[in-house]
DNA sequence: TAGTTTTGTGCAAAAAATTTTCAGTAGATT
DNA sequence: AATCTACTGAAAATTTTTTGCACAAAACTA
C-alpha cells in the first residue's frame, strides 16, 4: 500500500516546517523564493495531491499541453503533431496528442477533464465545430485554462490561431496568373468549413479581380482522396476543360492526379495542379506537386506564446474571438510549371 | 480561489456518512459495491484528490494510456497511433500520444512520471532502445504500472507484443519465388535495431533454402527516404542488377522508386520492388506499391489486453520478456507483378 | 421459525493533517 | 539606535480523516 503524503513529509525533505510548507503550498504568507522552489519541487517529487491551479506558472517544472482533434489516418496528422511538437523544443512544454475520434463521451467533457489530468492548456483542432459548440465548450471549461483553437471559423468565439488560408487562395491564383494560365477550376472543401470557404474565395477573388482569367468549373469536395477522384470524372465530362485546377487539400490533390495520370491526362501539359498543405508527399510524388506550404512549427511557436501569456495572467480571461494569421507560402514544383521530361525519359527509346 | 474538496462534500453529495466516504476511499473495511461506485463517481468529478493507484480498475470510468514514442513527420507515425487509438473503441481506454523527440528529460523518467498525470498504462515504440535502456527503465517505473514494448529486441527485457517482422520477410521472398523472379536484392533498415534484422533474416533464410533464388545485392540504409534514393545510386553501379528488391520498409522503398522512375527506370519490368508497412500511400502510387500489410488495430486490440489484464491483477508483476507476434500479411500490387499498362496510357500515341 | 452471523452504516471519539496565531530573528531602512 | 520588513518555527486552533462502537437490516443456520 503507498502511503500518504503530507506536509510532514516534504517538511522532513526540505528540512523546513510544516507551517512553512503549507504557507507556501497554499500561497498565503511570505515565503523566500528559494524556499518556496524547494518545496514545490519537493512536493511534485513526492508525489503531494496538489491541486494543479495551486502551483505558480513560474515553478513548474514543465507545462503540459494537449492537442485535442479527431485523428485519422495520413501525413496531415502528422505534420501537424509534429509542427506543433517541434515548437516546444527549447521551452518546459510538452505536446501530447488527445483522439477524441473513438470516444463516445462529449468533447467538452473530455477538455474539461484534461486539467485534472494535469495538463495546463489545450490546443484545440476541430474544423467541424461551430461557434455554438465553441460557446458550450467554453461554459464546461473554467476560465483559467488556456484553450486555443487553430481552426478557423467564420464568426470566432474562441481565440484563434490559424493559417492565412484566404491568403493560400491568393497565392495560388496569383501563380496561375503568372504562367499564364487563362481557364481555372476549383475542388473545394467541404463547404460548411471556414477555412476550406476562406481557401476558396482567396482564389475566386482574385480571379474575378484579374483581366486575363476565368473560373470555369467548381466542384464540391470533402478532403478525401476518393473526392479527388470523383473530380477527375467529373472533370472528364467538361467539354471546355479549365487549363489548371487548385485543390483545397493535397488529399484531393492526389486523388484528382491519382487518377488523371491512370487515364493518360499529362500534369502540368494538360491540366496544371496546385494543392494546399503542402505534405513530405508533395515533394515525392511524379510530377512534384505545387501546394500552399503551411508553416506547422511557426504556428506551434505563435500558439505557445499565446498560452504561456494566458498562464502567466493570474486573472481568469475571458475569451474574446482573438484571431492571429500566420502566413503562408506557396512551394512552386512540376505540377504546375514543367514535366521536366520525367515521363519522355521514361520510354525515351519511343520518341 | 478554488475551494478544497474534503470527504465532507462527497458525503454531502452522495447523501452518505463522511466515516463511509472514508472507508470506501481508503480500501478500508465493508462497503457495498452500489455505494462504492457511487462513492467514486462523486469523487472523481468533484476533483478529490485521489492517488491514482487507490481507485479500483472496475471503478474507473476511463483508462488513460500513452503511446510513448519519438514522433516523426510521416504517414507511419499517424497510422501507428491511428491504429491504437482506433482499437480503443468499444472500451473505456483512451490512447494519447507523447512525443519524446524534443525534449530534455531522460526518457525513464517522463515515463515514470505517466502515472502522477492520471495515465494508467503506457505503449512503448522506442525501436532504438536496447536491453539496457528497457532494464533502466523497469527500475525507475513502479510495478503496478502496465508497461507494454511494441518494438521486438534480440533479448527482450520488457513484455512485448510486435509484429512479426521474420515472417514478412519470408512472405516477399515467396512472393518473389512464385513470380519467378532469381537474383534478388535487399535495402536494409538500421542495422542495430532488431526488427529491421528480422525482416531481413526472414527473406535472407527463404533465399537461401531455395533453390532458384539467389541474393545478389544488399545495401545498408537508414529508414529514410534519402537512403532510398542512395540505395538507387548503388544499385546502377551493379554490372549484375537483381530482378527484384526487397526495401525493409516504406519509407526507402519511395526513396528508391521516386529516384528510379526519375531515371527512366522500369518497375516492375526492369526491377520489382517490395516494400513494408503498407502505408496508405502504396495504394496511390504509380505504379502502386507492394507492401507487408502490418495491422495496427490488431497490435492495438492485443496490447490493450495484456494491459487490461495486468491492471486486473492485483500484485506486482515482474516483466520476464513475454513476447507475442502478431502476424502480418502481403499486400500485393503492381510494383511486383504487373505494370497495368499505367505509362502505356501516358503516351498512347507513341506506340 | 427463531436465533445467529454477516454486512453495511452512522455517530462520536481519536488521530492525523493543515492552518493560523504569535513570538522571535536577521537584515534592511530611516 | 530605533524601526521596519521579510521570513521562519513552535504551538495552538481548526479542519479533515480514521477508527471504535452501536445498531439495523439482510442472510444464514439449526
Amino acid at each position: 500500500m503507498i502511503e500518504k503524503v503530507t506536509l510532514k513529509d516534504i517538511a522532513r525533505d526540505t528540512g523546513l516546517s510544516i507551517s512553512t510548507v503549507s504557507r507556501a503550498l497554499s500561497q498565503t504568507g511570505k515565503i523566500s523564493k528559494d524556499n518556496e522552489r524547494k518545496i514545490f519541487e519537493s512536493a511534485h517529487r513526492l508525489n503531494y495531491p496538489l491541486t494543479n491551479i495551486h502551483t505558480p506558472i513560474e515553478l513548474k517544472k514543465n507545462i503540459n499541453i494537449a492537442l485535442v482533434t479527431r485523428h485519422f489516418t495520413g501525413e496531415f496528422y502528422s505534420s501537424l503533431f509534429e509542427g506543433l511538437d517541434q515548437s516546444t523544443e527549447g521551452t518546459k512544454a510538452t505536446m501530447s496528442l488527445t483522439s477524441v475520434s473513438h470516444t463516445s463521451s462529449p468533447i467538452p467533457l473530455i477538455i474539461s477533464e484534461l486539467n485534472k489530468k494535469h495538463y495546463d492548456a489545450a490546443v484545440i483542432f476541430l474544423p467541424d465545430f461551430k461557434a455554438v459548440d465553441y460557446m458550450e465548450l467554453l461554459e464546461y471549461v473554467s476560465g483559467n485554462f488556456p484553450l486555443v483553437s487553430i481552426a478557423p471559423i467564420a464568426n470566432p468565439v474562441m481565440d484563434t490561431i490559424t493559417f492565412d488560408n484566404y491568403r493560400g487562395g491568393h497565392l495560388v491564383a496569383n501563380h496561375f496568373e503568372e504562367r499564364g494560365y487563362k481557364n481555372l477550376g476549383i475542388i473545394q472543401g467541404p463547404l460548411k468549413q471556414s477555412e476550406a470557404m476562406l481557401r476558396k474565395s482567396g482564389f475566386v477573388d482574385y480571379i474575378q479581380a484579374s483581366d486575363s482569367m476565368n473560373l470555369t468549373w467548381q466542384y464540391n469536395g470533402d478532403y478525401s482522396f476518393q473526392k479527388g477522384n470523383e473530380a477527375y470524372e467529373d472533370f472528364m465530362k467538361l467539354n471546355k476543360k479549365p487549363d489548371a485546377i487548385f485543390c483545397s487539400n493535397d488529399g484531393m490533390t492526389l486523388g484528382f492526379m491519382h487518377s488523371a495520370i491512370r487515364n493518360g491526362i499529362h500534369i502540368p501539359e494538360d491540366v496544371a495542379v496546385a494543392g494546399f498543405d503542402d505534405l513530405p508527399t508533395c515533394k515525392l510524388y511524379t510530377p512534384t506537386i505545387t501546394s500552399v506550404h503551411t508553416p506547422y512549427t511557426m504556428l506551434g511557436k505563435k500558439t505557445l506564446e499565446l498560452i504561456f501569456s494566458r498562464l502567466e495572467e493570474k486573472t481568469d480571461r475571458k475569451h474574446i474571438g482573438y484571431t492571429s494569421l500566420v502566413p503562408v507560402s506557396l512551394s512552386v514544383r512540376e505540377s504546375s510549371t514543367e514535366l521536366a521530361n520525367v515521363f519522355k525519359k521514361y520510354y525515351p527509346n519511343q520518341t
